[in-house]
DNA sequence: TATTTTTGCTTAATCGTTTAAACAAATATA
DNA sequence: TATATTTGTTTAAACGATTAAGCAAAAATA
C-alpha cells in the first residue's frame, strides 16, 4: 500500500548512469555534461523525484532549517518579524521552524532541545518574560550554532542583537506627554529584570529628571503586562490620593486593560488622564479612543535577524564581528494623549 | 574551532562496547542489561551526548515532526488552534513545523514542497483563501502521508476534516437577529468558492427563508474579508436606498472595518444597524461597542486535528475509516446586536 | 549431565545522499 | 609524437543512527 520512494538511485538506473553522477547533475556540478544534466533533471521530473532532505543534511551536516522562538506568534510584533525572517532566508535557501514558549521558561528550555536535535543551522530568539537562567543559551554557543537575540535579550550572553532603543523610547514618549501639559506621569512598566522593560524604566525616570519633574514611587508600578494586570495596575494608580494625569505603559496589552477601566469608569482620555502604550498593535488604532503607541519596526527587525544569521553562516572568516543593531523606534500618536 | 559532534561511537568508545549496544541502550531495548543501560546514560549525559535527528530519522524513515499550514499565525483562531496541536503531539513525541501562507496558492504549494522535503511525517492544515488548484494536496495524499485539514477545507479532497457547522452557525445569527426585531438582514460573506464561507451564505439564505423574510440580493455581497474590504462593502450597503438594519459578516476582520465605517457615520449601532461577525477574535470584546460574534472553539479543533493524525499513524489496521467533525459552534452576543 | 532457552552483546548492512579519489577518454600542449 | 591537462564519469567511503542476524556465555530444563 505504502508508496515506494524515488531515490537518486532510480534515476541512475534508468539513465544506467552511477547515482554519484545523478547526484552532480542534480547539484549542477561543473564536471558533468550538459546533456547528461538535462536527462537526469528530465527523468528526475518524470518519476517525480523528491530529494530526502534527511539524507543530504546528514551527509551535508547542514540542516538548511533555522529555528525560531518567539513567546507568543498571536501578537502582531512576533508574527510580523517572523515573516520577514522567512522571507529572508527563504531566499537563501533556508526554511524556519517556528516555536513558542508562551513566556515560559521551562516551554524555552524544551523548545531549544527540539530545535537543536533537529539539527536547525541557526536559531533566532526573543526570550520569554521568565527566562533569568541562561545556561540553554550558552547551551546553543557551545555547540558553534549560530545564536541571534531580538527584542527580548540579554546583554551578557555575547551573541547577535536586533532591537530597539528603549532607553530613548521613554524619553519620546515622557516629552510628548510634557509637552502636552502633564505633570504627574506615571509608569506601569514590565517586570525590571527583563532588560528592554528595564531600559524603559530608566529613560522614563531619566526623562522625568530632565524636565525637573519629580520621580514618585507610587507612579512607577511594576507589571506582567497582561490586559488583566493592566486593569489591575490602573486600578491601584486611581485609588491614589493624587492621580496621574498621563499614564505611560511599557506594553499595549495592558494599556488596552488600563484604557478599559478609564472607560468604565467615565474617565474622560486624555482630558483627565492621558494613555501611551508600547508595541503599536493593530488594536491600538481600532479602539475608542485610539491609543498612541511606540512602533518597533518588525519588519526591519526581522530583516536584520535573518541577515544577521546569514552573516554567520557565510563569513567563514575567524573576524567574527558582534552585530548589536538598536533601531530607533517611532511614536505614533493617537487620540490617547492628542492635544 | 567547531566543537565536534558527540556520537553514540564516542560512548562506544569510553565503554568498550559497540556503538550499536549503545544505541540499544539509549532505546531501553530489552536485550540489554540495567547495568550497562545505567553506564551508557551516565556517559552519555557526562559527554552532552544529543543525539543526532536527521540519522536517527533517515534509518528510521520517520521524522518525528508534523507540518502545520495556516493562512496566518497572527490571528487568534491560528495561533490557538497551533497551540492545541503542539500540546497534543509534543506529549506523542512529535514535534511541529509551523508555516503561514499568506493567504497565498502559491506560498501554500512552496510550503508543501518545504515539509514534504523535511520529511514530514503528516501535515495539518488550513487552506488559503486562493486555493482552488488541489493538486498539490493529492501530492501528500499520494506519498501516502496523512493530511488533515481543519477550518479551511474542501470535500473533494477525500481527507480528515475537523471544523465547525458553518451553516447552522448562519442560522443562530440570523434567528438572533430576528428575535432582535430586525427585518433587512445583510450578509457580507466571504468568497463563495471557499467552502465554508458557502455553507455560511447557504445556511443565511435558508434562515432568511424559514423566516419568511425576502431575500433581497443587494443584500448579498461577496468580500476578501479584510478590514478594509469590509469598510468597502459596508460603504455599499449604506449607499442603498433601502438600507439594512442588520449586517452579518462571515469574518471579525471586516466587521471591525464595518463597525468603523458606523461609528464615523454616526450610526448608532445597534439601534439603527445591528452588526455581527464571525471568529470571535479577542478585539471583538474591545472595540465600541463590542462586537456579536462566532466563537469556533480553536482549542477543540486544534487538539481534534492533532488527535486525528495520531490515529493515521498509530493504526496499522488498513480499516481507515475518514474522521470528518464538525463542532457546534457558540454565539456570543455583545452590545453591537443587543436587544 | 546433556540439551534447550535466554541473555547480552557484536557484526554488518542499511537509510539516501554527498564527495574525495581514481580513472579512462578526449583534448591541449610541447 | 609524447606528455600534460581537462572532461566526464565511476567507485567507495562517509554522515550517525537503527536493526536483523549471529554468536557466545549463562541459566533453565529435561
Amino acid at each position: 500500500m505504502k508508496k515506494k520512494r524515488i531515490t537518486i538511485k532510480d534515476i541512475a538506473n534508468v539513465l544506467s548512469i552511477s547515482p554519484a553522477a545523478v547526484s552532480k547533475a542534480l547539484n549542477d556540478d561543473s564536471r558533468i555534461s550538459a546533456k547528461t544534466k538535462e536527462a537526469v533533471k528530465r527523468v528526475a521530473k518524470e518519476l517525480n523525484y523528491q530529494p530526502n532532505h534527511l539524507a543530504s543534511a546528514l551527509r551535508r551536516g547542514k540542516s538548511n532549517l533555522v529555528g525560531v522562538i518567539v513567546p507568543k506568534t498571536n501578537s502582531n510584533f512576533f508574527s510580523s518579524v517572523i515573516e520577514n525572517i522567512e522571507a529572508v532566508l527563504n531566499k537563501a535557501g533556508y526554511n524556519i521552524i517556528i516555536t513558542q514558549s508562551n513566556e515560559s521558561f521551562e516551554k524555552e528550555c524544551k523548545n531549544i532541545d527540539t530545535l537543536l536535535y533537529t539539527q536547525v543551522d541557526g536559531i533566532i530568539a526573543s526570550m520569554a518574560n521568565e527566562t533569568v537562567d541562561l545556561s540553554f543559551y550558552e547551551k546553543i554557543k557551545s555547540k558553534g550554532i549560530p545564536l541571534i537575540l531580538f527584542d527580548r535579550g540579554e546583554n551578557d550572553l555575547n551573541v547577535d542583537y536586533i532591537g530597539i532603543n528603549d532607553y530613548e523610547s521613554s524619553h519620546m514618549i515622557v516629552n510628548h506627554l510634557v509637552e502636552r501639559g502633564c505633570k504627574r506621569i506615571a509608569h506601569i512598566g514590565g517586570f525590571k529584570r527583563t532588560r528592554i522593560f528595564n531600559n524603559r524604566i530608566k529613560g522614563y525616570v531619566d526623562a522625568l529628571k530632565k524636565h525637573n519633574l519629580p520621580l514618585d514611587n507610587e507612579l512607577l508600578l511594576e507589571s506582567s503586562l497582561t490586559t488583566e494586570d493592566g486593569r489591575n495596575k490602573m486600578l491601584e494608580l486611581l485609588a491614589l490620593e493624587n492621580r496621574p494625569d498621563a499614564v505611560y505603559i511599557a506594553g499595549d496589552y495592558a494599556s488596552l486593560g488600563a484604557l478599559q477601566v478609564l472607560n468604565e469608569k467615565k474617565i474622560k482620555i486624555p482630558e483627565d488622564i492621558a494613555l501611551v502604550g508600547f508595541g503599536n498593535e493593530p488594536f491600538t488604532a481600532m479602539v475608542t479612543p485610539t491609543i498612541t503607541s511606540v512602533k518597533q519596526h518588525s519588519e526591519e527587525i526581522g530583516k536584520l535577524a535573518a541577515k544577521s544569521f546569514l552573516d554567520h553562516v557565510e563569513k567563514t572568516t575567524v573576524t567574527q564581528n558582534l552585530n548589536k543593531i538598536i533601531l530607533d523606534a517611532a511614536l505614533i500618536i493617537r487620540d490617547s494623549s492628542k492635544k
